[in-house]
DNA sequence: ATAACTGCAAATCATTTGCAGTCGA
DNA sequence: TCGACTGCAAATGATTTGCAGTTAT
């Protein structure tokens, strides 16, 4: 879908890691399951591709992407980590409790509020990859 | 610390339950700890005044309140749950990844924040209790 | 008196780890 | 070739559950 922006077998390289057969799955995986996929949807969706791909090189394979800034992780309100192909352009996203679709927001409003919070309170404010939940305009009328 | 201005007693009446020593016990824990303590601190404290005190009352009794909103839940970046006696207004925090200080903050500046997505993409947001992550005044500096 | 509650021990379940064999560069 | 990687099986560790006895109302 959208990863070929992004060397990441030499990035991999760069760093003394290998690309396997494997982790390019999970790489698939990430992309194919919606966006800010939780690790259960990457596993479901690996193992479609590669039934014989194990959890643990699941776990370990996200851990190195995730370490290596391939992939980004936001935390959504029940605590479960989501994982994403890194964009090129940091931003946000806000997603719909009932349906589970997911926007990408284009970070100026986020930015202009951190800015605020951060002049008022003298703060520097460092969330990379906010998740904001509600219901989107569908699901808000029933 | 602060939680006396809510009837405790009276609102688990309402609903069934009972004020037993344990859950006073675990209501002071969670006041005697920082603002939003994690649930290992809010056993740590608990303990120190009941060493008998069991993990999974706590959790039981962790839950109940959450359920009937005498206390509330905010997630950290972390994905680790963190748990406040409920204040009479709602509120957002701004808390130090460095030192642990955390601020309460003033809705206005994230209401009118949320409004504004909220205008532009239709969405109904609903993030009662946001955990805004970064360093502080005094940490930045170092 | 009678549910609700507690402590204990066991169960659960996602994640991590150790290891011996495999495979990428 | 050689060290990184994988699958498997076992370990971990936080949270949950079942149960028999206790306690609040």
């Amino acid at each position: 879908m959208s990863h070929d922006q992004i060397n990441y077998i030499a990035t991999l390289h760069d760093s003394g890691y290998r690309m396997t057969t494997q982790r390019q799955v999970i790489l698939d995986a990430i992309c194919a399951a919606d966006e800010h996929a939780p690790i259960t949807k990457i596993l479901f969706h690996a193992r479609q591709i590669d039934p014989q791909l194990d959890p643990s090189t699941v776990y370990r394979a996200v851990a190195l992407f995730v370490e290596l800034g391939l992939v980004l992780v936001a935390m959504d309100e029940q605590g479960e980590k989501r994982y994403e192909v890194a964009k090129p352009h940091p931003h946000h996203h806000l997603h719909c409790r009932n349906c589970g679709q997911t926007l990408t927001l284009d970070s100026k409003l986020t930015d202009a509020y951190f800015r605020e919070l951060e002049s008022i309170h003298g703060y520097q404010i460092d969330m990379d990859h906010l998740f904001i939940e509600g219901l989107c305009p569908g699901c808000k009328r029933s």
